[in-house]
Parts: C-alpha cells; structure tokens; sequence
RNA sequence: GCCGCUUUAGCUCAGCUGGUUAGAGCAGCUGUUUUGUAAACAGCAGGUCUACGGUUCGAAUCCGUAAAGCGGCUCCA
C-alpha cells in the first residue's frame, strides 16, 4: 500500500466510523457488528432490532454525518485489557462486539474463515491470546477497533451513502440478519464523481436492460425464474458465439457429440457428483419405470460413456469430444439475476481423454483456441494456474499431479499469457486453468476454464491399452471456452455495449430509404447483400440484412436502426444512385464508397470490435 | 433459502396524506406527408393499477399472503 492508499483506506475506515455514530445518535439502541473498508468505500454491518432502514433514511443519516465531520473531533485512540473490554461491550448491550472480543481473547483474530465455527464467539476462561485491545473514539462514539484513522472528523473526503441490504452476522445464515449499510467514499469530491459516472454507465450498458431494448431475451413468470427465453436476435447472438467457440475446436480434432438431457441419477452416483451437487439435481420421475432421474447438471459423466462405448487403442489417443448444451441446476432462488446466474444454463463443453504424455500438447490446443477466442471479442486475458497444496484430500499419484502442473506451465508459458500460480486451488480430481477476461470498463470476469481430471475416468473404468498390451486409463481435460453461453453473453452484452461485431451482430446490416424512387437501386443491393457469406470468424455466416423502406424521415430510420444498434447503416438515395455508390453509417462515422467494394468493405469490417459506447 | 426495496398501458414513468369516468411520452393502428444523416403532422386505440384476501361508506393508494424483479447475504475488532 502506498502513502495514498493508506491515507484513502484510512478515509473511508474513519466514515464507517462516522456513519455508526450517526445511526447511534439517530437510533440509540443500534447494536453494531462490523464495519470494514471495502472496494471504493466501506460499510457497517447494524442491528436494529425490528426497525428497517432504506435509502429513503439515507439524507437523513448523511445530514447527521455532516454535522459529525463538521464539528472536527480528533478520533482518540485508547487501549483496554481484553477482559475489561469484554466487560464494556456487555455493559453497553454490544452483543456482536462481545464476541469478537471472545474471538480475540481466545483465538488471536475476528476472521471467520480462520476460525473453527463452532467455537464463533464463545467465551473463554483460559489465557488470552491478546492482552490489550485498541478502541477508537469520536465525538460520543466509541468502537472497538484495529485502526488506523483519520486525525479529525474533517479530514474524510467526500462520501456518498449507497444502498442497504441484508446480511447475516459473520455470513452465517444461521446467524441474525443485519442490516448492512454500504457508503462509497473518495479523496476528493470529482473522484467521487467520476466514481458515479463509471456506476452510470456500467448501468447504461447492463446486459437487463440492453436485453430488453435490443429484444434479445425475455423472461416469463409462467416458465419460471432463472430460465431466460431467447427471442430471434439473442438466438442468433448465442449461436454465433457458440460457432466460434466450436469451430476454433473443431479445427483442432474434436468431434461433436450429442447426449439426452436427463439421465439416471446413478450416473452421478458413479461420476461422485450426487454427493457434492445431489441438491441441486432437478429430480424427474419416471411413469414407466422405478427409475431416478434427473436433468443433467454436467456433461462429462456422459461423455465418459461414449468413450467406453468401443475399446481404445494408444493409437487412437487422444479423443475429444464437444457438446454445446444446457445443463439444468436448481440454484437457490435469491441468487439468480439476469443471464449472469440462471437454472437452465448452456455450456461449450468439451473432453479430452488423453494419455499422460499428450497433456501439454492437448492444453497448448485448448489455451491457443482460447486467446483466439477472446482476442476475437477484443478482450485481453490472464490466467490463474490452480495447484495442489500440500495437504490430503487430493486424488491421484502425487508425480501425476506434479508433472500435470509442470505441463499446464509449460502450455500457459508457450502460449505467452500472463498468469499467476495459486496453491491449494485445485479441485480435488486435478489441477486447472481459469481464464479471467477484462471488459471495455476495465472489469474482470472469471470465464474460460481448462480442468484436468485424474478421478473420473478411474471411477468409470475408462481403459486405452498401450503399446505392450496393458489396460491404462486415460486423463480427461474439460474445457469451456464460453463458460456458458448465458454468463458469456452477458459479459458480451456489456463488453460491447450492444454494438456487437458484424460476425455476431443479428442484424448486421439495415438499408435506408429515402424515397421510394431508388427501389430499384435498393434491390440490387439487396441482391449484392444476398450474395455476401463472411468466413471470418465463423465459418458460412450468411449476411442478415433488412430494409426501412417505411415513409418515415431518414431521421427516424436512422434514428431507429442506431437504437437498436444495427452496425452498418446504408443510406440510399437519388444521389447514390446516380453515383451507383452507397453511403455508410457505422459507430464510428460516415463514409460514402461504391457499390461495388460494398462486399469488400463488410468483409473487411466483420471482426470491428468498437468497445463501444454506452 | 434468508433480509430489505420495488411492481400502474408493449416500454419508460406521473398519480400529494384513500374521494367522481387512472394520466403522459415513446411504441402500435388509421390518415396525410416521399423525406439526405438521431424523432414529420393529426386522429384513434390501449390499463380488473402483478394476484388473492382484508380494513373502510369508498382502495392504485392502508394491512396481510403469494408471485416476479432489484440490492445484498465471511472484503471482518
């Protein structure tokens, strides 16, 4: 952390502060949990017993705020024994402060995550793992607390109250639920400003709200939450996207494959699946048979039994197969939202079943598919490498493991993507590769991933005999380059703003009228149009266009086609005709050019990324 | 799942503390207008105010329940 770091994360620390005494001069009876400094501001966790609060109380509680910063007090910091503080937090009815005091007392930190959780908050009699606590106060309010502050109430920057939502103590939701009140907070007022305007525009381009306005999906109560309907235009944004991610693959030896969406449930009682995600299987019945089934929350159970449907030679190593398809999970209902966290979610999955030698080769496939991929939609990637620990729980040879990770390495090097390695991230059947994206705003989305697996197909009896007649059994890579194609889409959406690339666009190109005098010049655009197929960088993208011819004013038309963000306008009027040229509307300008380099011209700009502006 | 907020026409939103036939813009439809780089003009139509209960002489408005949407739910003294 640098000086202003420091200084910043001191700000914002002190008006979590500051916003606590307000809501305790406001509400006497506010109990308090914590009230750490987080991205861009900070927040304090409250109890208020029955009392509610909402953004309706935000003016309230920054005026009182403002009186506070206003009236300058020094924040004073003090030391307590443990046990006397533990004392103070009773006598001031601060339930939630006594035990984070026990939690100190006892364990030396506050952190749930490091603490066993069962012991959360209890007492101790034994001997402290602290002796003294620090405590800072202003004005009337005095909180247990680490620091560092601010000198004085007036040195906190500018600040503005955001939202309030529930959360439970420590996370638990066993817990009682707090109300949490979030505030973000910068040096100076224009940094703060500027902070609102990039909320403003990440809002303009939310993938909702462009969902809507460019009528690519809808959702229905009647079908259900989390299930997202794609209208025409978002199925052909979804199958575009899907194309690339298969056709980069597909160049690479794999082969389609195809499997039903439900199975029996004793598939995943095999796979090892059942105990880790049985609840959130969609169960079927069955009419006919005593059969359990559910829909398929995965894809790589079935694709082991299309390995093990004919014996495999060394020779016919590796073998890869591709599916795009949707899996169903019941995700509890609070967490679903938009295309970002859906039930019914598509994915571009596929497996490699590989002799341990060939992994680096098969990685150095997948990761150079990858970076096409995304330096197609013009995003930069970077990768984290997830390794064992060395602790148990791991299965598989440890010198499997060990030269795996060395080949995922070796791949990630090859292919020049800047990663960084994280210990004890593996999944326990392997190590992996997690693909992080960063949008046009500059924000990262985990999306890609490469996982190499060493349990499943032992689980399946997954055999290849070798080249002195010996049964081994393979490794199997799973890939998604998308991620889903829902959760990818909606990155896209606001990646690009809706201005999509022409290759992906599902209007890619919108004829203009002026009049109906150039009808005939029109049709022979339209019949250039017809003829253009882009091979770039989806193979045999027949050209999608459409005609305004309605009497409406060229104002309207192009007032229209740029709402819905058609990326190429052609305007065609008396003028054009004469000149036998058409003129161009993109993003980016206007441009008038002839019709005869009209198919250059979009060929040459069907891989435009714009970035786009909201 | 849990907590809070929200739900008025296809879309975006008005509708003050409950009081006659619930409003606007855009989109739609019908005419007129043939238009050169982001909205021609006029008229018409469109709503059991999310659903179901309750309070009241009277409910879009108050209360309850449900559904859907939104913000969150281990960044930690």
């Amino acid at each position: 952390m640098n000086m202003n770091d420091e200084q910043l994360h001191a700000m914002r620390h002190s008006l979590a502060h500051i916003m606590a005494a307000a809501v305790q001069k406001l509400w006497p009876e506010a109990k308090f949990g914590v009230g750490p400094v987080v991205e861009n501001g900070f927040y304090y966790d409250i109890d208020l017993g029955e009392r509610t609060l909402s953004d309706a109380n935000f003016p309230k509680i920054e005026k009182v705020m403002r009186g506070i910063i206003d009236y300058g007090d020094d924040f004073v910091r003090s030391e307590m024994p443990i046990d006397q503080a533990i004392d103070w937090a009773r006598d001031n009815r601060q339930p939630y402060k006594e035990e984070l005091l026990n939690d100190l007392k006892r364990a030396g930190t506050t952190v749930a995550r490091d603490l066993d959780s069962a012991e959360l908050g209890l007492a101790t009699d034994g001997d402290a793992a602290v002796e003294t606590v620090s405590f800072y106060k202003n004005g009337n309010f005095f909180d247990l607390c680490r620091g560092p502050h601010v000198a004085n109430t007036k040195d906190v920057g500018a600040f503005k109250l955001m939202r309030v939502a529930g959360a439970y103590w420590r996370g638990n939701e066993k817990n009682p639920q707090m109300q949490r009140l979030y505030g973000v907070a910068f040096a100076t007022q224009s940094e703060l400003d500027d902070y609102l305007e990039r909320v403003e525009q990440a809002k303009l381009r939310d993938h909702r709200k462009l969902g809507r306005e460019l009528d690519l999906y809808t959702m229905s109560p009647l079908v259900g939450t989390g299930l997202p309907l794609f209208t025409p235009r978002g199925t052909i944004l979804r199958e575009k996207l899907s194309q690339l991610s298969n056709q980069l693959r597909e160049s690479r030896g794999f082969t389609k494959v195809w499997t039903p969406n439900i199975t029996k449930t004793a598939l995943y009682e095999t796979s090892g699946h059942w105990d880790k995600f049985g609840d959130e299987l969609f169960l079927v019945t069955s009419q006919e048979t005593d059969d359990k089934m559910a829909l398929k929350p995965m894809n790589c159970p079935h694709h082991t039994q299309i390995f093990a449907s004919q014996p495999r030679s060394y020779r016919d190593m590796p073998v890869r197969f591709i599916e795009t398809t949707t899996d169903y999970r019941d995700e509890k209902t609070g967490e679903l939202g938009g295309l970002n966290r859906v039930r019914a979610l598509t994915q571009d999955d596929s497996h490699v079943f590989a002799r341990p030698d060939q992994i680096e080769a098969e990685i150095d496939g997948l990761l150079s598919a990858a970076q096409e991929l995304y330096r197609t939609v013009g995003m930069k990637l970077r990768v984290r490498l997830s390794y064992r620990d060395g602790g148990d729980g791991y299965l598989g040879d440890l010198s499997l493991w060990e030269s795996a990770q060395a080949q995922l390495k070796s791949a990630v090097e090859k292919n020049q993507l800047e990663y960084f390695e994280q210990d004890g991230e593996a999944a326990f059947y392997g190590p992996k590769i997690d693909f992080m994206a960063t949008d046009a705003l500059g924000r990262e989305h985990q999306v890609a991933t490469v996982q190499l697996d060493f349990v499943q197909p032992g689980r399946f009896g997954l055999v290849y005999t070798d080249d002195t007649g010996t049964k081994q059994t393979p490794i199997m890579i799973h890939c998604a380059l998308l991620g889903s194609v829902e959760r990818f889409l909606s990155v896209f959406i606001e990646h690009t703003a809706g201005w999509f690339p022409i290759w992906a666009a599902p209007e890619q190109v919108r004829i203009l009228t002026i009049n109906d005098d150039v009808q005939g010049y029109t049709d022979e655009i339209k019949a250039i149009l017809a003829g253009i197929v882009l091979m770039s960088p989806v193979k045999y993208n027949e050209l999608r266009f459409t005609v305004d011819d309605r009497q409406a004013s060229l104002g309207k038309k192009i007032r229209d086609a740029t709402n819905m963000k058609i990326p190429l306008q052609i305007i065609v009027g008396p003028k054009d005709q004469d000149s036998r040229s058409v003129s161009l509307r993109t993003q980016s300008g206007e441009e008038t050019i002839p019709l005869d380099q009209l198919g250059v011209y979009i060929e040459n700009h069907s891989n435009d990324v714009s970035g786009g502006r909201a």
